[in-house]
DNA sequence: GGGAAAATCGAACGCTAGTTCGAAACTGCC
DNA sequence: GGCAGTTTCGAACTAGCGTTCGATTTTCCC
């Protein structure tokens, strides 16, 4: 008479999740609507509701993850570095990791960069806080490179993280997996800056 | 008998427009309502489609025009400066305009490049020529640095264009006036993309 | 293989969207 | 001050929205 803890459902769950994300990407927040989602998850609106109880359920579930994705990896990633690794060493990692895992989850990565704005103010408020740990993570590399002696002491550090950040994120607006590797991507961002675009001046 | 050329709809046509392109930032394309948008221009919904005779008409105007204002910005900067200007000197002078416009016109930027993903295919199709067209002039400019031997001959301007310009836009997300000043952000900028962020090599 | 729980359906709800259009209100010239 | 033209209103229409919920199907343990 009990009740068994849960069944296989975790697949529908995800499979609407998915659909979510590529609809939200695509239509925004208030343009995507649960019937287009439904249809994407081969469902009709009305199941939607079984596993999630509204479509702000829905939105903040596609926010977490795709924001939750990039905060492991990028753990995952500086963790497996040998400790004595440079602080050059571990930019260029979190390089690659965010680029990777931006590419690898592009509906979610998406969706989160375009949606984000458009939200209700009461699920944005709750998501910048996920947000701001992984801008904190960033902060941390520059910082300890800029302590280490590796990195500029005049570099503006903030400055910096929002450059990149900007940039990588954009990356997944206009990367086409074919046309270029993601390794030539982070290595050549990382390559203008580390060292910056201009000839050095001779000595 | 003859009607006159136009009266001052101008007036009320740039009040519909300026609030348009707020309300299709905060909310999206499809978020964006008629009803709002009349109402922050100071008209019933009704009274848009004397001056514009669809949603779609609407968001292509905010489009074009946010687009437009940074190409006219560039070039005239671009004009203003001495013929011999290093390569340098005008990517500067190019951060600085980019960065300026977008605050400037911060409403139709940011409307443009949240909006510019969930427009209907035929509108971003359009629009993605003008912005096309500024990609060049950007293009140029790395371009020319490079053959004048400026900038690393090893450097992809592809990708350093790509970062620029994802970091440059992404400014319009974060720049609060007041805390800090957009001469800042363009310097720093600037710094970093120009002669990195690591402290050299000795010789 | 029967039956309870899990999962899905499908019709319906109230609401709001973009758009239309005839009527009303303004505007500026003679 | 009247009147033609310009601009705005306001009510209405259809379509589609998010959501609800009883009925139905599927699933899987005993």
């Amino acid at each position: 008479m009990m009740t068994k803890p849960l069944a296989k459902s975790a697949v529908s769950q995800k499979r609407v999740l998915d659909a979510a994300a590529r609809v939200f990407r695509d239509y925004g927040y208030a343009g995507a609507t649960m019937r287009v989602i439904a249809e994407q998850a081969g469902l009709k609106a009305g199941s939607l509701y079984y596993h999630y109880s509204s479509k702000d359920e829905l939105i903040t579930a596609v926010l977490d993850l795709g924001m939750n994705a990039s905060i492991t990896a990028l753990k995952a990633a500086l963790a497996a570095l040998p400790p004595d690794a440079t602080a050059r060493q571990r930019l260029e990692v979190a390089f690659r990791t965010h680029v990777t895992t931006i590419i690898a989850n592009g509906d979610y990565s998406l969706a989160t960069s375009r949606v984000f704005g458009q939200v209700p103010e009461a699920i944005r408020v709750q998501h910048e806080k996920i947000r701001d740990s992984y801008g904190l993570m960033w902060r941390e590399i520059l910082t300890i490179g800029q302590q280490r002696g590796e990195f500029r002491a005049s570099a503006n550090l903030t400055l910096a993280r929002l450059l990149i950040l900007g940039a990588l994120n954009w990356t997944a607006e206009w990367f086409k997996p074919g046309t270029r590797s993601i390794e030539d991507v982070t290595s050549g961002f990382a390559a203008i800056v580390m060292d910056g675009l201009a000839v050095p001046d001779q000595l």
